[in-house]
DNA sequence: AAGACGATTGAGCGATCGACCAAACGAGTT
DNA sequence: AACTCGTTTGGTCGATCGCTCAATCGTCTT
């Protein structure tokens, strides 16, 4: 249990003479992190936006129905047992979010998984909560 | 831009004679989906947690700072800069939802990503949230 | 024993989220 | 024109979340 693979690398950052905190000296593992936090922003960005929009049970409801198909506005308010503006309030982050499209068919809108990525993070996400 | 693939299909539901809504009889879509909603609610719940957890800044700065390797509790307080009971609040969520570990060595704790599924969750998300 | 890492707790605080209602509006149907 | 589906807005309410401070505790190092 002693066998750090890469241990010897990260020690590089502090060098491992100590001074590890803000105790004596002042900070800890000074010059914290320099660069490459930058590009990555925007990543964390986009994945929050999906993130979130997916971090809701109601939402996460409506995701399901739609697994089998298609469906109108009318029949998730059903799924969902909630008032209109609830409903659409919902719909409404699940499309910012770009999870969800919509489709007007005449006087109804019906909705429809955006992509199958969608499918995939339902997926893995529920493969990891699951075995925990 | 009319075809609709399914359409045939989801009209069995209520079969397309009308009395759609709460309008003139009572429900909507009535007898609404007897069945079949028991087993996703558990898939429901995983997903649940995987995406609170992953729902937050912090968090997914997190994350993305344990890409390249394991890091200790220590040098992720400087990448959040942010005071010790957050960040070990954070690290807590994170790894009670399955999305990091933990191995202590000596005196200091290491976080490294648990499986790699949360990785492709991260590379799904992002690619879903960038293009909208 | 003294010191360092860090997990945990508790409490306060503000921000965000979600539910709901009511009402208006636009677009489509009949 | 009347009606229906649905979105949107505005407002209130309560719950949850996130940040922080302060303090304690356990484990490990020196």
């Amino acid at each position: 249990m002693s066998n750090d693979p890469n241990a010897a690398s990260r020690a590089g950052s502090e060098s491992a003479s100590g001074t590890l905190r803000r105790t004596e000296e002042g900070t800890c593992c000074d010059g914290p992190f320099p660069a490459t936090r930058r590009a990555e922003d925007a990543a964390i960005e986009a994945e929050l936006s999906s993130f979130k929009a997916l971090a809701n049970r109601k939402r996460l409801a409506i995701v399901h129905a739609l697994r089998e198909g298609e469906l109108c506005a009318c029949e998730l308010e059903a799924v969902l047992d909630a008032p209109q503006s609830t409903v659409a309030s919902h719909l409404r982050k699940l499309r910012d979010a770009g999870i969800v499209n919509t489709r007007k068919d005449g006087k109804w809108t019906y909705y429809r998984i955006a992509d199958t990525a969608s499918l995939q993070l339902l997926d893995l996400a529920a493969a990891l909560g699951e075995d925990r």
